[in-house]
DNA sequence: TGACTTATTGTAAAAATTACTATATTTAGT
DNA sequence: ACTAAATATAGTAATTTTTACAATAAGTCA
């Protein structure tokens, strides 16, 4: 390529990936979905799952394939964080990448490696080890943004499992947002939400099981609209 | 390429671009900064300022340069919006493109269309034309973003002259979330922000002239780290 | 049964929001 | 210089929301 005439051919000579950040809720903590390479380059690292586009691929697609070839999911609703695109971030070549993420029920989905990824584990976000590329800025920017998202929507359902205690939504709060809350107030402040009592209690708790509630998306859509309701946590 | 086996070399076959989706407010309107195209494809139309990115170019000293190729601006800060990926989007190839976008005072810079770009102009939100690949959607979605980030950052003063009435100030939220407020609450509500009172009036105006503030951001920044203050529009 | 633990509800004070009123200040016109 | 008009600015009281804390209920386990 010339310094001083770039032909339009110079510039496609890029290769853009997606990464696949999926977040799960177990223990007590927010997981990441994480893979070991089985190859180059950082072979053996751990990393986000993500590869290279194809060429006449749409980046959702890219985005689903991926994850699915690298770790067995399938059947989940991604949505764009952020791209990264720094020159060196690759080192084999000009890769930008776009970040996806997802939050899901760790036990309504069996993980299995596969392609190129020799493991795929959930890994607490308190021990993310080193990661592959600049895959760490990446797990964190992400972070950053699903705590974001979880002021101002209630997306906390979908770490959650179907049917959970209310002290189970307060702790996963508590766990994101680095705080104690009260009790009592914390149920006050979810009010609005309507969440559905189930005839239900937890089991196999050595003290009084709490009531079992689901959250009931349709039902919180429907108070946007008519109410003009807008949550905030 | 065959379709049974792609080399790595079919992956580094894409371009992508960024577009600058600039802000500013004028008039009593929020107004973005288009460029009518001087080339094909799309020649003729109006389109947001964007072009391919160098091979070795980072993506926001790309979001510089072309923003300043394109319509003069310099030293403008900008931040990441979405990525557009479809497939379809560029009709010479696979072109994703990363929106960047920024806030701006209009009088406080000169506009001047160059290389390829025929005009440069401010344009109303409510009077965007149809234009080139997806900048309408880019446009769009942007400004969606633009609209939750004044929900939670006080950043409507780089839209502001330095020194504005608080009726101006109450003007743009009023415009951008589509509401009227009530004059002495909307005061209390920003109280927590400690606008500067200058010794200055309005001037020009046939009625009591409004005495001017200013904001400071250092002012903010501390009450954000002391005071763990969180501002909410 | 009773001790223990946690769930759940309640209550009252404090703080923030809202709707509205009152007053002050400046311009423009007589 | 005075007055009317317009708008800035401050204030007030009712309402709602938030907060801190207490009380009660309902299970488990020995």
């Amino acid at each position: 390529m010339s310094l001083y005439k770039i032909e339009i051919n110079d510039f496609f000579t890029s290769a853009f990936s997606v990464d696949c950040v999926i977040f799960g809720y177990e223990d007590g903590e927010i997981k990441a979905l994480l893979i070991q390479r089985g190859m180059e380059p950082f072979k053996h690292f751990w990393a986000i799952p993500g590869d290279l586009v194809y060429p006449n691929e749409d980046l959702p697609d890219a985005a689903s394939r991926i994850l699915h070839e690298l770790t067995g999911l399938s059947d989940v609703e991604m949505h764009q964080s952020h791209t990264f695109g720094s020159p060196e971030r690759h080192p084999q070549g000009r890769v930008i990448t776009i970040a996806y993420f997802a939050l899901i029920r760790i036990t309504d989905f069996e993980i299995k490696a596969s392609s190129w990824a020799e493991k795929a584990q959930w890994v607490s976000l308190n021990e993310i080890p080193a990661l592959a590329f600049d895959h760490s800025t990446i797990l964190s920017s992400t972070y950053e943004l699903l705590k974001q998202k979880l002021t101002y929507e209630p997306i906390c359902f979908e770490l959650l499992p179907e049917r959970f205690t209310l002290n189970e939504l307060q702790q996963l709060y508590e766990y994101a947002f680095n705080t104690i809350m009260d009790k009592a107030n914390f149920r006050k402040k979810i009010k609005p939400l309507h969440l559905t009592p189930l005839n239900e209690r937890q089991k196999n708790v050595k003290h009084r099981p709490a009531k079992l509630f689901k959250f009931d998306q349709s039902e919180y859509l429907k108070s946007v609209q008519d109410d003009n309701y807008q949550f905030k946590m």
